[in-house]
RNA sequence: GGCUAGGUAGCUCAGCUGGUUAGAGCACAUGACUCAUAAUCAUGGGGUCGGGGGUUCGAGUCCCCCCCUCGCCA
């Protein structure tokens, strides 16, 4: 039994996610959590709320909320939103918490103590009425290349010019829309990140299974222009972790807090740490999984993510943690992922296009979503979410394929063999073939999964649901029943071990659908098939099954029509 | 502009270090079956592998140039 920390990507606050967000991150993640524990290795699965930032603070605002007070609320909402996408972490944590502030004050002590922080004077555009330095983007004025008068302090999205805040004419804040601003000098706190960058490089050139999308990013930052930069951690912001070291003031940094880069990722740990606190455990417990000097060299850490988080991931992160000089786990295996588009367009939070999570889960349960996103989940290049691919998939694949077999074989030994496990004859040549055939299926998608190929791991489980279906028209059990009934049992008995088998098989993928399943077959038996003919018998004989409510329905033209529509404009 | 990843059947995608007639699912056509959510199973049609050069006995697979899409960076 192997022991396995995962961590998914965590949403920042300041709103429900889409589809896009999630099918790099969450869900994959869930998807080997949930298999690494059918096998029955130990997993440590989590996840966390993004808290800090200037966003949050303006959500907040928008909301009429104390940013602490919305942060809460919105927490709450995903934590609900992601069981309800049945994700199976272990904590689903707040970079908020003060496990979080202890832990990032306590990094920053240590990079402080091995020379890694420098402090950098710049100047910066405050805001005088609001009292409050302004974020780049959060200035708007006019474009001194076009004239656009909306132009962000960062660029120009008219004319895409990338532009100094002091090149704007006219400015304001976009937050109050006040002129009266200033340029003011302030000091921040730099992660001497280029010092390390032969280290980094080393590392991630010893990472030679790793997605190339992994490296390539990872690669390019490292070599790119004049080779990796120092990264400002601390903002003038009210909202975050205060800067301090370790528990000791930081002279000069008061009301100064880490950059929210700096902190989201010293979550996963925190987080960890959150779990124990909330179970009621000891330190070692959490430590476990995080020091190698306290448990953890027999961890393997596996990280998913989408593609824009990969730079802070393989070098930010990681530069933390190589510069604290103490024993925490670095990221063993970093699975990375292109972006999901919506129907000829990207996804997008700000302009409210796409399908949000609980929109989703208003029109269908979460089965279908996790299908369909795992099934074309974009490893090798972007892939697009359009409606007429969605209801083909959802309908071939989940209605037909295995929703109607599950029915078919309930359906029928109900109505002519009874309604518990038949006894009666033998598996001839015919099972025995297909059983070969289902064994290194089987195997075949073990071995897809563990190398978190999740398309073609998709694929062929769904190869091992038609097999079945071949199966069963090859057998013709309704035919054999008339004139060799004995026979018929034994074909329909596999074809019932069969459907616990799939609830297995199948439970990473689509939970609910599983657990409908193996409740049908009336057992509570969720061992890994390892033994196939074995597990062709392991219902016994005279236990009663059930016929399940169909497992999945079918997505109507109409429906997809009308969707279609009602989500092809902005979220209101 | 620099860089990453892509451009393979109508659609969504596989094709590792170059090697017999380029694969899968969906869609389509025909047939079989009738247990089942008009589901299932079988067979078949369909691609000059973005374009153009080149290396090689042989290239979707390597090299060069160009075009297009997506993203990152400046």
């Amino acid at each position: 039994m192997a022991r396995i920390l995962i961590t998914s990507a965590i949403p920042y606050i300041n709103g429900i996610k889409h589809l896009g967000n999630l099918v790099g991150s969450q869900l994959p993640a869930d998807l080997f959590a949930r298999f690494m524990r059918a096998r029955g290795h130990e997993v440590m699965f989590i996840c966390a709320t993004d808290e800090h930032g200037t966003p949050a603070e303006l959500a907040a605002a928008k909301a009429g909320k104390k940013v602490e007070d919305y942060c809460t609320e919105m927490h709450e909402t995903q934590k609900n939103l992601a069981a309800d996408f049945r994700w199976s972490f272990d904590h689903f944590g707040r970079s908020s918490s003060q496990r979080n502030h202890r832990l990032t004050q306590h990094f920053a002590r240590k990079l402080a103590e091995n020379g890694l922080i420098k402090e950098v004077v710049e100047k910066q555009i405050f805001s005088i009425d609001e009292n409050r330095f302004l974020p780049d983007r959060y200035l708007t004025g006019t474009c001194p290349n076009c004239g656009n008068t909306s132009a962000r302090g960062d660029q120009c999205e008219e004319c895409t010019k990338q532009l100094d805040p002091t090149d704007l004419i006219n400015p304001r804040s976009s937050i109050s829309g006040s002129h009266n601003l200033e340029l003011r000098e302030t000091k921040h706190l730099f992660l001497r990140q280029r010092s390390l960058s032969k280290k980094l490089e080393a590392w991630i050139d010893s990472k030679t299974d790793w997605p190339i999308l992994t490296t390539s990013i990872a690669k390019k930052w490292l070599n790119d222009g004049d080779g990796l930069q120092d990264r400002g951690i601390t903002r003038d912001l009210y909202w975050g972790i205060p800067v301090k070291k370790g528990d000791q003031p930081w002279p000069g940094m008061e009301g100064k807090v880490f950059y929210v880069w700096f902190d989201a990722p010293i979550e996963y740990i925190a987080s960890t740490a959150e779990w124990a606190d909330a179970n009621g455990k000891p330190d070692a417990d959490w430590e476990r999984w995080w020091r190698t000097d306290k448990g953890a060299s027999d961890v393997t850490y596996y990280q998913f993510m989408g593609k824009d988080n990969v730079p802070f991931h393989t070098l930010s992160f990681p530069a933390t943690i190589l510069g604290s000089g103490e024993p925490w786990k670095l990221v063993d295996y970093l699975k990375s992922f292109n972006y999901l588009n919506y129907d000829g367009g990207q996804f997008s939070t700000s302009k409210g296009r796409g399908i949000f999570m609980d929109q989703a889960l208003s029109i269908l349960p979460a089965d279908y979503w996790r299908w369909w996103l795992l099934s074309h989940a974009p490893e090798s290049s972007d892939s697009e979410f359009t409606w007429e691919n969605f209801q083909n998939s959802i309908n071939k694949d989940l209605a037909d394929v295995l929703g109607n077999l599950v029915s078919r074989v309930t359906k029928f030994a109900t109505s002519k063999l009874g309604t518990t496990i038949p006894a009666g004859g033998t598996f001839g040549p015919q099972e025995a073939a297909f059983i070969d055939n289902l064994r290194a299926r089987i195997r075949e998608y073990e071995t897809l999964m563990e190398q978190m190929e999740i398309r073609k791991a998709a694929a062929e489980l769904r190869a091992i649901w038609v097999i079945g279906n071949e199966y069963l028209q090859s057998a013709a059990p309704w035919t054999v029943v008339k004139t060799d009934p004995e026979q018929a049992q034994a074909q329909i008995r596999l074809a019932l071990n069969l459907i616990r088998v799939y609830a297995i098989l199948s439970q990473p993928f689509i939970p609910d659908a599983s657990a409908a399943m193996m409740a049908a077959m009336g057992s509570t038996n969720w061992s890994w098939p390892s033994d196939i003919s074995a597990d062709m018998h392991a219902l016994p004989t005279g236990s009663t099954f059930s016929v399940p409510e169909n497992l999945f329905r079918k997505i109507t033209d109409e429906e997809r029509i009308e969707w279609q529509t009602r989500f092809s404009g902005t979220r209101t």
